[in-house]
DNA sequence: CGCAAAGACTAAAGCGCATTAGCTCTTCGC
DNA sequence: GCGAAGAGCTAATGCGCTTTAGTCTTTGCG
């Protein structure tokens, strides 16, 4: 910055406002120091900013999952590379953290908060009784959920903290008309951690959706959204006198281990069984039958996350977004329901081929 | 740090020098300061720390692959996994960038650098004529190559680059000899992107061990990674006057794409086709029949790059590791060839169930 | 014509830490 | 008993940028 001062013939100050677009210097002189700083390739260094009043430049996200079940989901990488999209217009950095568990989670952002690491964070799997938005809130540290929260603390104590909400309860009644509608009548739902918010929201909205069709049997399960859990509620729920006809898993992951179980007792999917997984990904297109599963635009539901955020640090207040409902494709792996034949023992599992 | 300095009685350099391990403060004093600091809760505002000499305690990780691939592998959060394990002992952070192709990603590069952003950075997807070593080298920042690199550049070069290299030679061995060993004369190779270097290195091995076990048959062509793709090449190859009786596929997400082209066709897995997948994964576990695929540990390769690169910021000079050869597991996917009849029309393509 | 106000720019302070030079007091060696 | 050495500490400087408080010049207007 020196170097500019110099070959432009005026004082560091007057760089640093024609750079920044602050008034105090002539638009003649202001385009000078422009070009001589192109020229130079110049770019501020990020920690002398920081130091000097601005923010970091950085937005932080933290995922707090089992390591048995990392990796396998195609939502995160899809969710951050929206997520990007939209930083990278901003010019702020990514600063991203895998950890074991809510506890470390929580200690990053208080690390985070407390070296001015970071800006503002994005949270994901908003849980029940969630110590997240009043800790972020506490800290003052900006922040959105990503997948709604409970709206009664996000409303009173964290002003600093906005909510991005997905259509869960939409979502599922889609779902389960779509299932209705094609005859069935006993539904299974193998859900994903009991502690997140969004299985709570599920697992009550199955049930409001049941009610409201008049199914008697419509049950959920949760599981800890690894393939091995996905596999043994499989097998449980088939195993059970009378088994459903369809199956909603909570993720791809848990539907793809769900359809081998099916397969590899030789149950037809989805003559005999259908199955709907939440997410959609390549996996479920990949596998055969194809899944039938909401079309979620992760990426976006990743760049109106970050949108929020920028909206927040630009001194916003905090407030809530929905995002839109999506449409359900319809694939190979849900199909009308078999006859329902009152003694139903004969179609049950263990049908080795 | 003034109020730690002020409540413990001593000068703010005194601090530092105590919280920093240096010497010139006797050990109660250094004590007592580290008290005073802990109950306050203290930790240093990073770019603070960064503007006076230390480094940005960040080191970079770009992905640059098309959005399409993106999100579908395992392989890229459990190498994040692993990478995070070795850098949060160290404190340092993890900046993360997706974007969409490979000038993007070297102007990522630039703009860290410049920006002094990151300390290092931790380079994927090596390819041929690779321009990121050197430019990595040029500008001084300590990269490590993720999966090996062109040895010639790397030696000469850029000193501050080292290099991580995974066996593929070896794997590929393996896969063929397990094939061979079960009687599979004929094979495919549906490889991923042919820029890529352990595309191309992967593909002159399995010519290699063809021509050392005196295969004829045996092939390679490549696709982008995606689901669509690797569905197409099966078909393709499966269309062949003489199709071949297994499969090695490049990655997970393309043998699961082969595997459903597979069933569709009801060509039964593994009694008249054999599958690999070259990478392991929760996927793999769950499609039936299972993939045999090398059980690589990905976390642990992410740690051992996460070392690589932390020993190149200790000073070490760059260096290259090698991998150890993971297992194969041999799965539900692969089976003893079928009995190779010179007439091989019937067992063909086009088996509707 | 004189004075105020606006415009263009510079000097200097400060962000929070690390570091170097310097200062004081004790201890040791001869 | 006196100088040197060293331990324990403080004062001051600098990192690269932003920002506040000026300084100087020009312009407008009564």
């Amino acid at each position: 910055m020196k170097d500019i001062a110099l070959r432009a013939g005026v004082s560091e100050s007057a760089v640093s406002f024609a750079l920044n677009g602050r008034p105090g210097v002539s638009p003649v002189t202001r385009e000078r120091i422009r070009r001589v700083a192109e020229q130079l390739g110049w770019q501020p260094r990020a920690a002398a900013r920081a130091l000097s009043g601005e923010g970091s430049a950085t937005v932080g996200l933290v995922l707090a999952r089992p390591a048995r079940t990392l990796g396998v989901e195609s939502f995160f990488l899809q969710l951050v590379s929206g997520i990007q999209e939209e930083l990278s217009e901003r010019g702020l950095g990514l600063l991203f953290q895998v950890v074991e568990g809510l506890d470390a989670e929580c200690a990053t952002y208080r690390r985070w908060w407390a070296e001015h690491r970071v800006d503002g964070v994005l949270v994901v799997d908003p849980r029940q009784d969630d110590p997240r938005p009043d800790l972020l809130g506490g800290l003052g540290l900006p922040a959105v959920m990503i997948g709604d929260a409970d709206r009664a603390t996000a409303d009173d104590e964290s002003p600093a903290v906005s909510t991005l909400g997905a259509d869960d309860a939409g979502i599922m009644a889609a779902i389960v008309s779509h299932l209705h509608a094609l005859g069935h009548r006993r539904i299974t739902h193998i859900a994903g951690l009991p502690e997140f918010a969004h299985t709570q929201r599920r697992i009550a909205s199955l049930r409001a959706e049941a009610a409201r069709l008049g199914l008697t049997e419509a049950t959920s399960v949760t599981t800890d959204y690894s393939d091995s859990e996905g596999a043994a509620a499989t097998r449980r729920v088939l195993d059970q006198p009378q088994p459903p006809t369809a199956l909603i898993y909570d993720n791809d992951v848990l539907a793809v281990a769900g359809l081998a179980v099916a397969l590899e007792r030789g149950i037809r999917v989805p003559d005999q069984l259908s199955l709907v997984a939440w997410d959609d990904s390549v996996l479920c297109r990949s596998v055969h039958p194809a899944l039938t599963a909401p079309l979620r635009d992760t990426a976006a539901f990743g760049r109106h996350a970050a949108q929020a955020l920028t909206a927040l640090l630009d001194g916003a207040p905090a407030g809530h977004t929905q995002e839109p409902l999506p449409r359900l494709e319809a694939r190979g792996s849900t199909g009308t329901a078999p006859a329902t034949a009152p003694q139903e023992g004969r179609s049950g599992p263990r049908q080795t081929s």
